[in-house]
RNA sequence: GGGCGAUUGGCGCAGCUGGUAGCGCGCUUCCUUCACACGGAAGAGGUCGUGGGUUCAAGUCCCGCAUCGCCCACCA
């Protein structure tokens, strides 16, 4: 057992507890025992991975505490914890780090250079693509292994900082090669289930990232846009017809105007044709119930593809696709083929190549000058669709893409999803409705092909033919034992390296997949799925998915759908969704303001324990204020956890005789109050209720230092008193309980003061049952506010706490004397009271008080 | 346009299945060092956003409204 310092503190103590419980193995996942008890002893954790470019803020040390402590309080109550640690190094934000911290970019068509170094290291504002090096995509990968690996060493430092019990050696990483073996074997039994498919379709596309992008990972961005009215030719020359558009760029990319069936100005049109400012392009007149009447002049044209509305049009009305705006976001170099004229192809001429920015500026010009631009262009905003990571406008652009079924055209998936999400127990349970309004929101499958480097590649060939074209009906797929492969460097079975590209050969798909459809399968991952099938039995389906709320319609939905897919079942028990930090001021935490405050520097300036309780303080799903200037709930668990030492060391200055009863009423009653919070604790741990938890805990901590400690410890300190040894063992009881119940909170300072007394880690202590002491809670009570007012008596007489009482008149009700009575000798002690006399009255009071010192009352 | 939350003393929050408002911070006053000055004690401070309704009784249930936040939406 430790030696109890003199004067305990809170620095240093993460450190070495860190330190001592790594040693010992304390949060490691007891595999055997979990085998003993089978699934129902264990807890699993469906661990977040944090995104390993990114930095961790205050957020997530708010989020991950959540979970923690109820991880710690499961681990308490005996079950084998299985709580891993993944990293997700995936994805566009890696790529976009490593570009701007090494100052390079990837070109697939480069050769490796096995000898590169970048050409600097570190942090930068941001470099521009021109000042970028290009790199071969082998060396662009290894840059990228290079920093998520440096990333993942600080994170893990931190959340040891923080006193996660996280099992470290359960750790993996979503590049590796285990990962890509999981993520690729996946994919390919939902190729060979029918539910990931490639089509050619109308794509939502980056301009910047070159990459096509899921419905998840819009959203929406207020723009500067403009009206623009501009002027049909009705074919037959009785005049025109003016339209409204904010995208007059892609008027040479226009299939058909449109307008609502029930509009009386345009009926007379529907079956007719129109021509087309500039370009003179016959386009037809058409009805649909979509277009909408008071919208700008009612009537709209059709482009392939302005917006996501024109893919609806053009897929029901039938009509051509004449894209006009290539993969770069530039106008296409050579016009469609509509443009007969010689007038059409030298406006289209005027635009080819310009971005979608400049093609608008210069069309307006054109038309102003042709006159078929009625008016101004009268400007307002509105909303458009972005890529969440993306800097300018999403197009669309017709390519061929990998999906994964998702049950937006699949009424019976759909309804599954829904009721498998109606099983899950979430917390706060409101949130299921957030995931309800998104499966019922879907509309279309999910397209997880993305043309990107650094990922998963999507394991197909394709069969090319006796012309070497591709044919996208021969998808080449690899036997499972060979997972993971990379196509453009394995070869397909039966083929040789040597068909690769050539006619009758195979070629490469090249994309890849998505960083959700790596992500959804975090269970799979961390769990052992096709890989170590016995832990996945004692894992799978896991109890706990935590995770924000603002990823319930990525990370939540698609690990759900993969478990439906695969499985047919929930892939978790509960879902506990974590709020938002706000700064005070109620607005969304941004990363970019000035004053950012690392997780690291709070922690080490207030203690972990002090954060720790910050975020338990907060209940799942509430958003929390954050002050940095000013953290008062942090300062608040930083007084709690110094609280905690002192007592702890004050307890244990009264040793415990072995035959210690309880025998003082005072004492028995504190112990059934002590029984109370227990079992409130305890209910509240189960519902994923730790704010509550800890709320219950808390006060009664209070109120047995200011109260009950103060009112003992004259007859703890007497040996001649018949009440010592009553006085010590219910003290220590009650300390062992506390330390137990503040444990998953205030890791690092129960287990500190667990160490002064107790063998082992307070962790795997087992979760305080009732004692079962038989006592009256009222007596507790009752005492508590009989000190309250002899303490306001001393107050209002300004004398100290300490000043002698010769006499004491107290009054209360009958019930509360009785009480007050069984406590008599400890409130003498605590009043410094030499005698004292009980009278009824209708409240608890002061009758009469005689202090030694001069004074009155 | 649809939906989900929130609205309780200066600030941050509790108030579970309805019975005349609680906690912490801050504030005021007082007490020092025999566990804790990174301390202790006492006190002041609210007609629970708003308008209706149900009930003997409503922050607590029902309906409408307002403000704030978030999610979703086919946003020419």
């Amino acid at each position: 057992m430790a030696e109890i310092p003199d004067k305990p503190v809170l620095e240093g103590l993460e450190a070495k507890w860190d330190e001592k419980w790594d040693a010992a193995g304390t949060y490691r996942f007891d595999r055997a025992a979990a085998a003993a008890s089978g699934r129902p002893g264990v807890f699993s954790v469906d661990t977040p991975p944090p995104t390993a470019s990114g930095s961790l803020h205050i957020g997530h040390v708010f989020s991950y505490t959540h979970t923690d402590v109820k991880v710690r309080f499961e681990r308490m109550r005996g079950k084998s914890v299985f709580y891993p640690m993944g990293w997700d190094d995936n994805g566009l934000p890696t790529e976009r780090r490593v570009q701007n911290y090494y100052g390079v970019r990837c070109d697939p068509s480069l050769p490796h250079d096995p000898d590169f170094t970048p050409p600097f290291e570190g942090d930068t504002k941001s470099t521009k693509a021109a000042d970028q090096v290009p790199i071969s995509r082998r060396n662009f990968i290894e840059l990228c292994e290079r920093l998520t690996v440096e990333d993942e060493k600080h994170f893990e430092s931190l959340w040891r900082d923080l006193g996660l019990s996280v099992d470290w050696t359960q750790t993996y990483r979503t590049i590796s090669d285990e990962t890509i073996r999981t993520s690729q074997l996946a994919f390919l039994r939902g190729i060979e289930r029918g539910e990931a498919y490639q089509a050619l379709a109308p794509t939502l596309w980056d301009v910047d990232f070159r990459s096509a992008i899921a419905q998840a990972e819009l959203e929406d961005r207020d723009q500067p846009a403009a009206y623009h009215r501009l002027a049909f030719h009705k074919s037959d020359g009785s005049g025109d017809v003016h339209i409204e558009t904010t995208r007059p760029e892609l008027l040479a990319a226009c299939v058909a105007l449109v307008a609502h069936p029930d509009d009386e100005r345009y009926q007379p049109l529907f079956g007719t044709t129109v021509r087309t400012p500039l370009f003179d392009v016959e386009v037809p007149v058409l009805p649909h119930p979509l277009a909408q009447q008071d919208k700008g002049s009612g009537i709209a044209m059709i482009c392939t593809f302005g917006d996501v509305t024109d893919i609806i049009w053009w897929r029901e009305l039938d009509l051509p696709n004449r894209t006009i705006i290539g993969r770069d976001g530039r106008v296409l170099a050579d016009p469609p083929e509509a443009l007969a004229t010689d007038a059409a192809r030298t406006a289209y001429a005027e635009i080819a190549g310009k971005t979608v920015f400049s093609a608008k500026k210069r069309m307006v010009e054109l038309l102003a000058e042709s006159g078929e631009l009625v008016g101004e262009p009268k400007p307002f905003t509105h909303a458009v669709k972005f890529f969440e990571k993306g800097d300018r406008p999403l197009e669309i652009v017709s390519t061929r893409q990998w999906y994964i079924r998702n049950g937006a055209r699949d009424e019976q998936l759909r309804e599954r999803l829904i009721e498998l999400g109606r099983q899950i127990q979430w917390h706060p349970d409101f949130m299921r409705v957030r995931y309800e309004n998104w499966v019922n929101g879907l509309t279309g499958d999910w397209l997880v092909s993305r043309q990107r480097f650094f990922g998963v590649p999507i394991p197909v060939w394709y069969g090319l033919d006796d012309a070497g074209q591709r044919d996208y009906s021969r998808v080449l797929t690899p036997d499972a034992a060979s997972l993971p492969i990379d196509p453009t460097a394995d070869a397909p079975a039966s083929y040789t390296e040597a068909q690769r590209g050539r006619p009758g050969g195979f070629e490469a798909e090249t994309d890849v997949l998505d960083t959700w459809a790596t992500s959804s399968l975090t269970p799979q991952l961390a769990g052992g799925w096709q890989r170590d099938d016995d832990l996945w039995q004692l894992v799978a389906p896991f109890d706990l998915r935590p995770q924000g709320q603002d990823i319930i319609r990525t990370w939540l939905f698609s690990t759900l759908l993969r478990s439906a897919l695969e499985d047919d079942r929930a892939p978790w028990t509960d879902a506990a969704i974590s709020g938002f930090i706000v700064d005070p001021d109620r607005k969304k935490m941004s990363k970019s303001k000035g004053n950012v405050v690392t997780p690291a520097d709070i922690l080490a300036k207030h203690g972990s324990d002090a954060v720790r309780y910050w975020a338990a303080s907060s209940r799942l799903g509430t958003d929390a204020a954050f002050d940095p200037q000013n953290p008062t709930q942090i300062k608040i668990g930083r007084r709690l956890a110094i609280k905690v030492l002192n007592a702890a060391k004050f307890v244990l200055t009264f040793p415990v005789p072995d035959e210690a009863r309880i025998t003082e009423p005072l004492d028995a009653s504190m112990l059934a109050a002590l029984d109370r919070v227990i079992a409130q604790a305890t209910t509240a741990l189960e519902g994923y209720d730790h704010a509550r938890a800890l709320e219950v805990t808390e006060s009664f901590f209070w109120t047995f230092c200011d109260d009950y400690l103060e009112m003992v410890k004259e007859r703890a300190y007497d040996p001649a008193d018949p009440g010592q040894a009553s006085a010590a063992l219910a003290l220590r009881t009650a300390l062992s309980t506390l330390l137990r119940l503040l444990a998953p909170v205030l890791v690092f300072a129960a287990e500190e003061a667990w160490s002064w007394f107790a063998e082992g880690s307070v962790h795997e202590a087992g979760w305080p049952q009732s004692s079962g002491v038989p006592g009256d809670a009222a007596v507790l009570e009752a005492a508590g506010e009989a000190l309250i007012v002899v303490r306001r008596a001393k107050t209002e007489a300004k004398v100290s706490q300490k000043t002698p009482v010769s006499r004491l008149v107290l009054g209360a009700p009958g019930p509360v004397l009785t009480a007050l009575k069984a406590a008599e000798n400890d409130l003498r002690a605590v009043g410094r009271v030499r005698s004292i006399e009980f009278t009824e009255a209708p409240t608890t009071q002061v009758v009469v008080i005689d202090l030694d010192t001069p004074g009155e009352v």
